[in-house]
Formats: structure tokens, sequence, C-alpha cells
DNA sequence: CCTAGGATTAGCT
DNA sequence: GCTAATCCTAGGC
């Protein structure tokens, strides 16, 4: 049986939302795929835009959990997050990569013909595939364009540093689909957790 | 007011 | 591996 989340499964730890989310369909305007990148960011933690209080910038992430949090990056991409926590926390999963799989006419014409490998695989290739922008920060997921569908069996994820950061290097929030060829970078061998094995 | 630098990508050496 | 592209927030004065 398929779920559609709704904003109620996302008042969690970024990390618990982020690894549950790997195998999940994220649609926009029924466009995009499955989900198998995350990465969490919390409130104390370095590296989060919500690190050191509310601004401007990262309202949304103190917003109510299961919207969206939008934000450019080096002034050219758009990167799509997830917010979790309860309301006023500040927490968030940012959507990685993900193996396209509905609408591939429009994401290839968006991502000017790239390779299908090269569509989705990094939070700023994710953006411009679905046409992610400003104004979709603080959208409720759980309302058009978004559509959200849990994953529909246990997944083997890896896990493993996140990617691009300078603060707080080492914190293993980063969460994949193990042995997807849809990832912006491999995890290191040995970072696979998952289902544990069958006795 | 001013400005350093960032949860990145593509293209070139 | 190196770096330009490009914007705009956050923090300092």
């Amino acid at each position: 049986m398929t779920l559609q989340l709704k904003s109620s499964d996302f008042n969690d730890d970024a990390s618990r939302v982020a690894r549950r989310l790997i195998g999940a369909i994220l649609l926009v305007d029924g466009v995009g795929g499955r989900i198998v990148e995350t990465e969490a960011y919390d409130r104390d933690d370095p590296a989060s835009h919500c690190f050191g209080g509310r601004t401007s910038r990262n309202q949304a992430m103190f917003g109510p959990p299961g919207c969206a949090y939008v934000y450019r990056s080096y002034g050219i991409h758009w990167c799509l997050n997830f917010v979790c926590r309860e309301q006023g926390h500040g927490a968030g999963v940012l959507i990685r990569a993900l193996e396209p799989l509905y609408g591939l006419d429009v994401i290839r014409e968006r991502r000017d013909g790239r390779p299908l490998r090269e569509l989705c695989s990094g939070p700023g290739r994710v953006g411009q595939a679905l046409a992610i922008h400003r104004d979709y920060n603080s959208h409720p997921l759980d309302r058009p364009p978004f559509e959200v569908w849990a994953a529909e069996a246990p997944l083997p994820v890896s896990v493993g540093p996140r990617i691009g950061i300078s603060k707080a290097v080492e914190t293993p929030w980063r969460f994949g689909l193990t042995g997807s060829g849809f990832l912006s970078k491999p995890f290191r061998e040995g970072a696979k957790t998952g289902p544990s094995p069958k006795p």
C-alpha cells in the first residue's frame, strides 16, 4: 500500500526523516522520481542554515513541519528542503538526488538534454529538474504542486558525512540508496546500514 | 552601508 | 583537479 506523506510524518528528528525518505517518490506538478540521497540539518548544528536562530532567510525552517524550505545556493541554484520537527524548532532535510522517473521529457528539457545520470544527481540539479523556485518556500508538501509518497519497502541505506560544508564535517547525516546510480557522489565502502539482514 | 562567502555545477586543464 | 558564474544573506562597522 502506498501512502502520501502528511505534515505529521515530518514531525521527527531530521536525521530520522532523512533516512526514511530514501526510496520515497517526490513529484512537483507530476514531475520527479525516487529520492535516493538526502542530508539532515538541525538547529544545534553549525552546518545548518538555522544555526544561530531565526533570520529572514531561514524562517521557513522554523515554520510547521512538512513544508518546503527553498534557498538559493551560490547565487545560481534553487535547493529544496523538507521542514522537520515541531513548529519553531528549526530543522530540515535537503533533497540531494532523485532517480528521475516521471516527466522525463520535461526534465530533460529543463536540464538541457544532459544524460539520464546527470538529470537529478545533486541538489542544484534537482532544483532545476523540478523547477523549484522561491515561491515554493514554506509551501506544504501535502498540497499541489507537491506530492510525496512513502517508500514501499525497507531499502538498503548508506550513511556518511555531508557534502560541501565546512563545519561539522564529520557528522554522518548524509543518507543514500545503497548502490543507486543516481547519487551526487558515491558513499565510502562500508558506510552501509539499512534493514538488518534476516537471520 | 559594505562585503565575504556559501548545503553547487559545468567546463576546462 | 581548478575555478568562474552569480546573487543575496548575514554579519560587521
